[in-house]
DNA sequence: AAATATTGCGCAATGT
DNA sequence: TACATTGCGCAATATT
């Protein structure tokens, strides 16, 4: 999946005209009324009985039908888009973020050696200090590691 | 939240009534199916040469037709399945990360703090030293720990 | 070359 | 009523 820029679906040039030409050409009943199997795609099988769920067939040749059609399309197709720039953005998201951790746990190790540097300083300055003075008892500094869960 | 309340989905069934008016929206080719329009005068006949067995219509009937359409059918149902499943993944891979994110933060503000402590702390040994003070009582023991989360 | 996987598209039902 | 979503099938491609 890659290259291939979709064939035409040129805008302006639906099927639809064709469809029509086709079915009246073909002979077959124009507008089957409420077929339930469009044209092209929604191809669905045909309700056993009952078509009218409402109390208009809608007749597929109506220009209000038509216009409906395209609006929708539209839609669809608007519909579409912002779903796939927002599946984009949470992949998006996912990189900033594993960045964002690579960065934070670097600091943690900086900040960790730090610590430990200052730490072991600290203890020998206590040691200095308890060997020369009198020997405190404030020296429980052992390395009194948290370990985050 | 929609229930798909479509009916049938029945494989099998499928040639009820000739509503197949279809001529597919989507690229809007219109094949001739077997000739309906007839080859004999007119406007442009077949181009070149005889029908090769490839790049025909294809009977829409045939039981080669419908077999292909189930398996395609069958395809797509299961790609957009996964399709899905990698969105919500990706979805829950962003939580993941976030978590991870503030735990990280608050790793670094608990090291953050001890290493300014003890800097402190350090800092005002030496000061002491080079001061030439004695040892203050101003000298709180470590705070050491503070777990937490 | 055949089979399966993806993708864009339109339809219609349904949600807002 | 209009627009937005979503499941679904078709067909063109892309992959395998």
């Amino acid at each position: 999946m890659s290259k291939a820029s979709q064939q035409n679906t040129t805008p302006g040039v639906n099927g639809i005209s064709v469809i029509h030409t086709q079915a009246h050409a073909s002979g077959l009943q124009q507008v089957p009324q409420l077929g339930p199997a469009g044209p092209g795609g929604g191809g669905k099988a045909v309700p056993p009985s009952k078509q009218s769920k409402k109390s208009l067939p809608m007749d597929r040749n109506s220009d209000e039908y038509r216009q409906r059609r395209e609006r929708n399309n539209m839609a669809v197709k608007k519909s579409r888009l912002k779903s796939k720039q927002k599946a984009q953005d949470t992949l998006q998201r996912v990189n900033q973020l594993k960045e964002e951790n690579e960065r934070l746990e670097a600091k943690i190790k900086l900040l960790t050696k730090e610590l430990s540097v200052l730490k072991d300083l600290f203890l020998e300055h206590a040691h200095n200090l308890a060997d020369n003075v009198q020997p405190s008892s404030t020296e429980n500094t052992t390395d009194s590691d948290n370990a985050g869960q």
